[in-house]
DNA sequence: TGTCATGGTTACATTTTCGTTACTACTTAT
DNA sequence: ATAAGTAGTAACGAAAATGTAACCATGACA
């Protein structure tokens, strides 16, 4: 057996998807974005364990990949808002399944713990 | 506005479910796995870029998330076959509602392109 | 007797991702 | 004149994920 060597131009449209929503902060920010539009120090506050460094890059991604809007207001101290673009916003439902199903493995698995009602609370509002 | 400091003990849902079926190599080894159970060997002929031993630390990680089974037979040279729980087949119907999400965008961005058809072929395939 | 195949494991190196700290530009309020 | 608030950026470093190359145990087969 030897090596396949044809090689896929891009990823699979899965592991695509993956790049677009996926990694450790975007689905945080889809989650807040979703609920309201937001300025990025808000965003920061919502999701205190990022850095700001970070949090910049994702979002840059986001917009050139245009699942959020960058709006930019000429005032000062500066304001800029964020919001999801539809393409965001049609890939919300598909999200929640994903929630739903792994929320089920996770109760499966876990009977009994002490953070378990804190998950769920927590999981209540994401679902 | 000071950093918020409630910790939430697991990640939320969607992030656990990345840990579950993300990362690298995880969308393939099930996109595999569900045409046909595999063996390890060739499992590793069909994602020949993943190094064998992350190959069995992805396998590892699945099978103890309960998405995999491992059936070792007893034979020389040994022989493992893999394959998907119920679990992890419950997931492909929300893993092609990505794909074709992230799909549909991957279509309007690039309207030409000479490894399009390659990646289309690629992707019928695998939606 | 020694080589082959399978399904790994181990030690180490590299790459990719993320974090820390300090800094900036701009304008209004004190 | 200077401090405060917003939305960053830049240089550097740590951590996490992945890769490389060599090795192992088993039994079949020549």
């Amino acid at each position: 057996m030897t090596k396949k060597k044809t090689k896929i131009p891009n990823a699979c449209p899965i592991v695509n998807a993956f790049h677009l929503i996926g990694g450790k902060w975007k689905p945080y920010i889809i989650y807040y974005l979703q609920k309201k539009n937001q300025r990025f120090g808000k965003l920061h506050f919502l999701i205190p364990d990022i850095s700001r460094k970070v949090l910049t890059e994702q979002l840059r991604e986001m917009e050139s990949d245009e699942l959020i809007h960058r709006k930019k207001f000429d005032e000062s101290p500066p304001r800029v808002e964020y919001s999801l673009t539809e393409k965001a916003k049609e890939v919300i439902p598909i999200l929640e399944a994903l929630g739903e199903w792994s929320f089920k493995i996770h109760k499966e698995k876990m009977t009994e713990s002490l953070d378990e009602e804190i998950y769920i609370d927590y999981c209540q509002d994401y679902l």
